[in-house]
DNA sequence: TCCCTTATTGCATAAATATGCAAAACAACA
DNA sequence: TGTTGTTTTGCATATTTATGCAATAAGGGA
């Protein structure tokens, strides 16, 4: 149908000079002069000749090219995945784009030896993970590819001690402005719903945070207002329902998750509660359907945007072989229906 | 921090045995021994040795990837993501990797030239393109793409004289259920909310099997009953602005897609109108968020998980030199709140 | 024992680029 | 004109793997 592809062989003898003189010409490299750069360029274009990323990765020992894994929580295999990431994946795209990197991505299970697959493997210059499944697993996944030279940055849980370099959410001060704003609206039996075991430090952080709003209020936490959960609609609304059981009086839920706090909102519509006024609801993420849900949903804003921003740049950090600290970004509420604070229209 | 990684001929050495062997070894090549084989699989697993990704590449000439290219309807640069498409990635990352190729994406403007930048440049195998933009646009840049012998596929309309394989939802037949289920219901004045301009053919086959269903119950179309809008939460909510404007008398939304729909219940609401009291709405997709919005949304399922094995399937075959047809998928009624056919529980 | 198959292995090379080093071209200056 | 310095170019090679072809080993029949 066509002929074969061009080379910079091609190119070369097109313009009367040498290969070398083709690969530096393209790069732009200054050694090359300005005029035969140009005519270079010029006949490199007329051929429709593109630079062979397999040979001049293999040459130059990078890819220009980062991996995205993605790790569903505890591995549900087909279930859907987590809209949040969805927003990250968005950002990452981009960011990654702009500084004219490609984009692999994986939604494989973390089981997998993915470092091997692909730095080993010369696939990709680092690695992007997003979401982590259980905590402990996690970390000693990140030991492994610490001792291993590996180049990767992680969203999630920034702990002391914690291997390799994170980017995260301040959930501590988030989660507290949030039950704040609850204890502000006159709650007061708030129950908090998400695992706070050690395999979830996000969500015990999150419910760091939440104690101390209540106990700043002079709220004795009361343990038996959590109920451990994951993030997913079928899990917020089953605790929701284990909640209802333990029938204690309470006025407002706080979800870990937006995906909780959504589940939790249609178990208490079954059960016919009125949300805000029976029962106000906050959730965690602001994941796009959160504004959608009736009331619409008050949560937590993650800024999506400036954290795929910050994970690429400081991966590219990372791969150029300096340093960057870990951090957390800040969050900010997001006052909508569901918590009580604006009036709900029917 | 470790030493090089190895590569074939470390392997060979170690083995006792040619760099030539190892290679087929590796691949389980039945004209190495069994023996040998098994010898030089334990000695790469010890050494904990990959394929260097791009020196095979470049010597098979096949790259065991696929590129996704989202195109974003009309690009609108940092908005959301069309959650639609984002189902559909989740599908297509599982039906790729479950056949052991890796899956480049990208969210770049169409006008990009992206056989280039992945066929041409070998980083790629074939391309699948989700979405389209402008359809005037997205035919020459697919009759562009056959001619130059590029291997790619896409979801979206299958039209007529289009050029490549594409599948796509079968939007007139599920358009067509859709409304005579609205009518079924008693619904006689329904607007339909979407561009049917040549711009957009899917949308513009639904508005023709909506248009058939009223017909065949002997209803006359009111094209002014019929308001432009492209895929989004905002343009639903102005079409439905400017229908109300019109004064004219309807007791139905037919949303061309759910972003719209739920765009219009929201301008619905605000105008102090209830769902599906005295509009029943309809939306097309089940993005996720349609089953949380207030009342549910009812709309048209698209079987996602089926699309992308079929996309990728296809795509494969397309690549080793088959010649696949291109197919209409049929599509799933779900029936929620909005519509009046469910009780709405308060 | 010799010859012919069949099963295994190794040799040599190609895939397309990037880059260290040497060479050439050129100007400038004495 | 010779020398020195700078700019520009080309040579040669390395990157790692896959595979056509030749070579060797092994087995079987006469």
């Amino acid at each position: 149908m066509k002929d074969d592809k061009p080379t910079s062989f091609d190119i070369a003898f097109r313009a009367g000079v040498s290969q070398s003189t083709v690969s530096r010409a393209l790069r732009n490299s200054p050694l090359v002069n300005l005029e035969t750069r140009l005519k270079v360029q010029q006949i490199a274009r007329e051929l429709n000749y593109k630079v062979d990323k397999n040979a001049s990765s293999l040459r130059s020992q990078q890819t220009k090219t980062i991996a995205l894994l993605l790790c569903e929580d505890h591995g549900t295999g087909n279930s859907l995945i987590n809209p949040f990431f969805l927003s990250m994946l968005g950002s990452i795209t981009r960011a990654t784009a702009s500084r004219g990197f490609d984009l692999l991505i994986s939604f494989q299970q973390f089981s997998e030896d993915w470092h091997a697959d692909y730095e080993d493997a010369n696939r990709a210059d680092g690695i992007i993970f997003l979401g982590y499944g259980d905590y402990e697993t996690f970390v000693k996944k990140l030991t492994y590819l610490t001792e291993v030279g590996a180049h990767f940055i992680t969203w999630g849980p920034v702990l002391e001690g914690q291997p390799g370099v994170s980017i995260g959410c301040d959930n501590f001060n988030s989660a507290y402005s949030a039950a704040q704003h609850l204890l502000s609206l006159g709650r007061k039996n708030i129950a908090f719903l998400g695992d706070v075991s050690e395999h979830s430090p996000e969500f015990s952080d999150r419910y760091r945070g939440f104690c101390k709003a209540l106990q700043e209020a002079g709220i004795e936490v009361n343990p038996k207002l959590q109920v451990a959960a994951e993030t997913s609609e079928e899990e917020g609304y089953k605790a929701t329902l284990s909640l209802l059981q333990r029938r204690l009086p309470f006025d407002a839920i706080f979800g870990a998750s937006d995906l909780i706090a959504i589940g939790a909102m249609k178990a208490l519509e079954e059960a016919g509660m009125h949300i805000p006024k029976d029962v106000a609801v906050m959730g965690f993420d602001d994941i796009p359907m959160a504004s959608y849900t009736y009331p619409p949903l008050s949560t937590v804003q993650q800024d999506t945007l400036l954290a795929g921003e910050l994970l690429v740049e400081n991966l590219l950090l990372l791969v150029d072989g300096e340093r960057p600290e870990s951090m957390l970004l800040p969050a900010k509420l997001i006052v909508r229906g569901s918590c009580g604070a604006n009036p709900v229209k029917k």
